[in-house]
DNA sequence: TTTGTAGTACTAAATAATTCGTATGTCAAG
DNA sequence: CTTGACATACGAATTATTTAGTACTACAAA
């Protein structure tokens, strides 16, 4: 069977991020970086994590007492399956729409159009 | 207070499409238009549209005896504040790094960034 | 006038997402 | 040995999302 593409909710996303920066991280860790931007409870961290270990997301090896935790797949993967699945439900699966609305609503600009075609010439 | 934000959620935006093809629908109309992908009720069909009228995304006028719905805000207006909401959400706020995805996805071609270019100079 | 059809109103159940409390165990400092 | 700090396990409450059943009403056809 193949990994099963459970996509992240918004919360678990956050928490993705935040081990995703620090490579491994402990529920403390994670715990502490969300309590300086709202209140939450350590256990509610916990579960989280938990959840996110069980939809394959995360693994956890014990070292000391508690559990470390490390990404089970790139952010730039995740991210990118986000993306296609946004597209998919928002645009019918084709990009150009969703093009057009950034160079529209002015949230990318020629100068990120060209960075982008020298990327391309990169690849190519 | 401002119209209140609220965001579609998948199975509200399958129906909001529906509308916006259509400029105006009755709860039939959607239902069976649904019938033609899925199993669903009647009833949760009209459920979902009264959600929809009650969020603000649908204005509804009764003629003869069923309500006619249609759509409070434009297409563009909806999906472009929810792919605002995801670029924040997902890239924290910056369009770059999701144009960096569809890039290296093969998502867009050189040939849509030209478009894309030349729908620029149109603006300016 | 009776009856079937098509509509709304109201209620509610199932699942998913988010949050947190209590119980319990382990270890180190006193 | 006792106690406090810190960790997990387990259970559960709350809210959001999705789905649909039942009751009731109005109208048109028989």
């Amino acid at each position: 069977m193949r990994p099963k593409h459970t996509t992240l909710t918004p919360q678990e996303l956050e928490i993705m991020k935040l081990v995703w920066q620090r490579q491994s991280a402990t529920v403390r860790d994670i715990y502490e970086a969300l309590l300086e931007h709202r209140k939450i409870a350590y256990t509610t961290v916990m579960t989280m994590m938990k959840i996110l270990e069980t939809k394959g997301h995360l693994k956890k090896r014990r070292q000391d007492r508690a559990f470390v935790y490390r990404p089970a797949h790139s952010k730039n993967q995740v991210i990118g399956s986000m993306l296609r699945e946004f597209i998919n439900r928002v645009f019918n699966g084709s990009a150009e729409p969703l093009l057009v609305h950034l160079v529209k609503s002015r949230h990318i600009r020629e100068k990120d159009l060209q960075k982008m075609a020298r990327m391309i010439e990169e690849i190519k």
